[in-house]
DNA sequence: TGCATCTATAGACGACTGGTCTAATCAGGC
DNA sequence: GCCTGATTAGACCAGTCGTCTATAGATGCA
């Protein structure tokens, strides 16, 4: 009766176990015993999904950009909230779950940038897609809110919607890879910091329900 | 007559090839022999010098720090410059030495940070204090230069001098990461335009003698 | 039901590279 | 010539990615 092939499963479960392992470790340290043997796949199942480690680098990222941006969307999206409240509620969040090592948690992007885009130019263009099409996404709320009132519009003095978006998308990747390397949550703090100035709100006035700490 | 032992020699020698490959390639994905060939040092003299591949990590991260503050610090001392300009002009030269890759001129803070923080918690904190360090030379010059007026007052306002080189910090830590994944200048130019305003800089009246392209 | 076909699993195996360490060599002082 | 310490050569084994053969499981058709 269960039309899906079993293909999906075994192959979702390397994908899974790989990105927790990887997103830890990085690309060139793990191997992929490693990851078979967590996900209890033996080797030659592994090369019946994927042709090569990059082939598999490769569906690891897609995997991890298409299920993100899912999750983005559905937050940028939600109701009962303002652009400008959803907005900084993403911000919030990448903060808290960035701050310290979730061991599934972790970005992709952040953690396999600048290892991978050197080593493999099928990954760099994942990563690169990823990367604009998040940025793409930001750019579209931070104009839909800028339109309804909820930014104020002289954000748009600095340059275009797309413009800000990158640079406040740049920004929290600086901000999680310091944070990788203090290990406490300041990098984050002054990133949510800058986002306020960058978008021209009252730092003190808050939009969104933040957690004290 | 030469009283300075050959160790220091090859031990350097060592450290420079190293820097390079690493910079170019990450630290787990090369092998001592690429780097000892390179250097023309045989292998077993490795041990001689670093007890570890690791050790050899914290040592190569320790000598990039220190030639790298060497040269931020005679960046922003040089003279008939405000210390608003000389800033201005250290972004200037990391958005264009960064932005496409000089074998040599790599950055190890962001090639390094996301796969070793995780793995080698002395390389971390060899990481930690070089940013740190490199953080509070910027803060420096951003006090004097509030101080002597070539930076309004209004930065100010925002948070500590310190605060705002950290976040100027990062932005350009997460610019450059995504300049490895775009290969282009647009990811550093963007961060240049937002430094001025993270700065309160009128972005069209250009401080320092920029390049156009 | 029986047989053929194709997908998926199983893990041994090869060729190679990884970091590490012991044993030998070398240089210079006496 | 011997002793001492710095330097080097190469063995070592665990682990790398990827291949390959053999089995197991499912599906199609008769």
């Amino acid at each position: 009766m269960n039309m899906t092939p079993v293909t999906g499963d075994v192959r979702q479960r390397i994908l899974n176990t790989g990105q927790v392992i990887i997103g830890g470790k990085g690309f060139s340290a793990v191997g992929l015993n490693e990851i078979l043997k967590a996900a209890e796949v033996p080797k030659g199942s592994f090369y019946h999904y994927f042709s090569s480690k990059e082939a598999f680098g490769e569906a690891l990222l897609e995997d991890y950009f298409t299920t993100y941006l899912a999750q983005t969307e559905e937050r940028l999206t939600q109701p009962v909230a303002s652009n400008a409240e959803r907005l900084l509620g993403y911000w919030a969040h990448w903060r808290d779950t960035q701050h310290y090592c979730d061991p599934s948690g972790k970005c992709l992007a952040v953690k396999l940038a600048a290892e991978v885009s050197d080593l493999s130019e099928r990954m760099r263009r994942v990563l690169q897609q990823g990367t604009e099409r998040i940025i793409a996404r930001l750019a579209q709320s931070i104009e839909a809110a800028v339109a309804e009132g909820s930014l104020p519009q002289s954000v748009n003095i600095q340059g275009s919607a797309l413009e800000l978006a990158t640079t406040l998308y740049q920004l929290w990747l600086g901000a999680s890879l310091r944070a990788k390397i203090t290990r406490d949550r300041v990098p984050l703090d002054a990133a949510f910091k800058a986002t306020y100035a960058l978008l021209n709100l009252d730092p003190n006035r808050s939009l969104t329900q933040e957690r004290t700490q």
